[in-house]
DNA sequence: ATAATTAGTTTACAGCCACAACATATTATC
DNA sequence: GATAATATGTTGTGGCTGTAAACTAATTAT
């Protein structure tokens, strides 16, 4: 049925405490009267979630503030070394793993390519491989893992920690939690990569504090982070945020969406869309530096190559990516129209060539958004870039370990 | 800043207040026990909570339930008599106001004629006196009135109880919280039109326990309520589900929308395009008793009156339908692959055609969205058909009720 | 008649936060 | 340099909360 909400004094004491951790968190430094004053609880009551968090390593004290009259501040910061996290990120053809401390700081790091299509075993067990290297580091800083986060393509039941369905990947029905729970005894999150990513931006990006914004995955497809009144939204079966098939045109000569349909809005926007732009452009005009590129680097045409090509001020690389970023610009004012948000934030792979892509992604909103609601909506890249997923798959521990107050087993 | 969320004592009795006066609202009838079990509440607690509502007079005991073996269990309700609320619906074309008790049986009714464009001062006198008239009903009952909803096209500030700006009416900052409260002393809420929808179903309605639905507002334009959650999504400004501008093609040729784009999906999918479509169609093609049913009732092509056509069996009115079905669900299924949810509800003053739009609204979902979600969504029309606003605006009301425990005036 | 079963109440209790008084540590002022 | 002013943070009391367990109450099963 309809999930109970019901409260007692553990949930008063536990909200207040997640309360002041994630104030300490965001606004660090602070004191414990600044906490008292912008959460309203009472001084003692502030003093008292504080001692608790201190005797869970969850914060430190950071010195004296003498500013004015009176007596000096004590000031509160939480405390980077209260655990590692471990990240990892499943990409279409790569995986990475990152450890990192309570702050999302980056310790280590590591990035493999990989082919999901080949064999499933065999790239869990590649990412298994990683992960084991990624704990030693843990062990010789003597840390605890708070727990290790994963974010992955398609949908995700995260109770269960299960990938339901990944279409990139062609995967259905994969038991992470289960075995990353047995493999490597922590705590296992598993989630969405836009979900993750949306999370991490929250939590250490551009969208700190901030309760409405969407994070829009861009790379094979459009995926959505969907971020509403201050939490993610993940509709009935976790499916939600498939921003990228709208179909914003149905008539059968447009392109086949990987998707079955045609017209879909991401079938424009999406980094297939600018590869084809560029070829149609090369087929017409060749005064462009892309051919030698790629004769160069023996390469194909890829994202990678035509953002180089733009940065050496090649002209059809630019326009690709103008043209592109205005076809993306009509979605993002679609769902601007749709949900109001503060802020709009560009990630995933194509986010590389964000420069070229942002001016006309913000005209196109301005032309086709209503005007009252567009100008709410900040328009913005990933702080991560194409990291974000692999941050948000740290995002997803911290957050949790932001949120309960289970006791975490020591070491 | 963001919004703190401290907890304390008084918050605790609240959320159980609420949690048992809404679970005996969606479940009635229903015992102290039952109500233990499902919210996992003490036995000992729920008591205690159900006698405070029967103090408040919001529930009553209605006779034992003998099933079994074992003590039979007294029965609880919502209290009808709990006090009558008044709804106001503001439309382009007309206002209705409506005395209900607390459960949402329409006790009362009036609806007149009425046109924004004339006049503003002297609409809104138009509806205080129809107000007014409301009242002496529930003095004759000799109820209390818990308060006055109001529902109105365009973007509100709910604190404050502002119309911001109504592009339909073409009215901007209108203080009905401020004007209504004076000239009723009763509690104001204003809200949207379709997000009052939306909490009709939920609390009314085809929506009860359902936490994710979009309300579709189908008329003059294509509004939405969104309910995500458990709640009603406003976004940055409340200015959030305005679903129906969504730029689905954005050719020059495409008919202009009153937001002053081109392509808007709404264009395709309003009342008006349904207009046009028959239009289209009797230009070429005479058999239809569509200009026979304007001859004979001195009307203009109104969608009431192919409605008309349509339940005569007149081919031309069911295709046009048929058609903007169609054109509905290709948005309908770009909303699903977005939000996911469990529940479409297709409302507003199209939705009267909905038996013949709803079989191809069903039909182009299932072709243009995502299997894996298409499938979860249900589709179906609103419990209230055209009041489903008005019902709204009483449902806000309720809502609030609900959830607060504020002291009401006696009387 | 007695036991079993289920509903609901009473009483003792521990946890929580608010409040007010207090201790602490600095700057401002004379 | 002493005193006042100011701001930070702590301590102890009290009221409110839900929990737990023992209790009463009202029915059916045997």
């Amino acid at each position: 049925m309809s999930p109970k909400f019901t409260a007692d004094q553990a949930f008063i004491r536990e909200t207040n405490l997640s309360l002041v951790l994630r104030l300490i968190h965001s606004q660090a430094p602070v004191s414990r009267a600044q906490l008292a004053i912008t959460t309203g609880l009472n001084k003692s009551t502030v003093s008292s979630l504080v001692d608790e968090l201190l005797e869970r390593n969850l914060v430190h004290e950071v010195g004296n503030n003498a500013g004015g009259a009176g007596r000096p501040a004590t000031m509160l910061e939480v405390n980077a070394q209260a655990g590692n996290v471990i990240g990892v990120e499943l990409g279409v053809d790569f995986v990475s793993v990152a450890v990192t401390d309570f702050l999302g700081n980056i310790l280590w790091r590591k990035r493999e390519e990989a082919n999901p299509n080949e064999d499933q075993e065999k790239m869990i067990n590649q990412t298994l491989r990683i992960v084991k290297e990624a704990m030693t580091v843990g062990k010789k800083k003597n840390q605890r893992f708070l727990g290790l986060g994963l974010a992955t393509p398609g949908t995700v039941n995260i109770e269960e920690g299960v990938l339901i369905f990944a279409p990139n990947l062609h995967w259905r029905n994969v038991q992470f939690g289960k075995i990353f729970a047995e493999q490597t005894k922590l705590r296992i999150f598993v989630e969405n990569d836009a979900n993750a990513a949306a999370v991490a931006e929250h939590l250490f990006g551009t969208a700190r504090q901030v309760q409405d914004f969407l994070f829009v995955f861009s790379g094979v497809g459009i995926g959505g982070g969907l971020f509403l009144n201050g939490k993610l939204y993940r509709g009935k079966n976790g499916y939600a945020g498939e921003i990228g098939h709208f179909p914003i045109m149905a008539e059968p000569s447009q392109t086949v969406c990987h998707c079955g349909n045609r017209g879909c809005w991401e079938t424009y926007a999406n980094q297939y869309s600018i590869i084809q732009r560029v070829q149609a452009r090369l087929e017409v005009k060749r005064t462009s530096i892309i051919p030698k590129l790629m004769a160069e680097q023996n390469s194909g045409l890829t994202i990678p190559l035509i953002k180089q090509a733009a940065d050496a001020g090649d002209k059809e690389a630019i326009d690709s990516f103008a043209e592109a970023g205005l076809a993306m610009g009509q979605g993002f004012a679609g769902l601007i129209n749709i949900f109001n948000p503060k802020k709009m934030i560009l990630g995933g792979p194509l986010s590389i060539a964000g420069e070229y892509l942002l001016p006309n992604i913000i005209e196109a909103v301005k032309r086709h958004s209503m005007p009252e609601i567009g100008q709410q909506a900040e328009i913005v890249l990933s702080t991560f870039g194409p990291d974000a997923s692999l941050i948000g798959a740290v995002a997803i521990v911290v957050d949790d370990a932001l949120s309960r107050f289970i006791q975490v087993d020591k070491k």
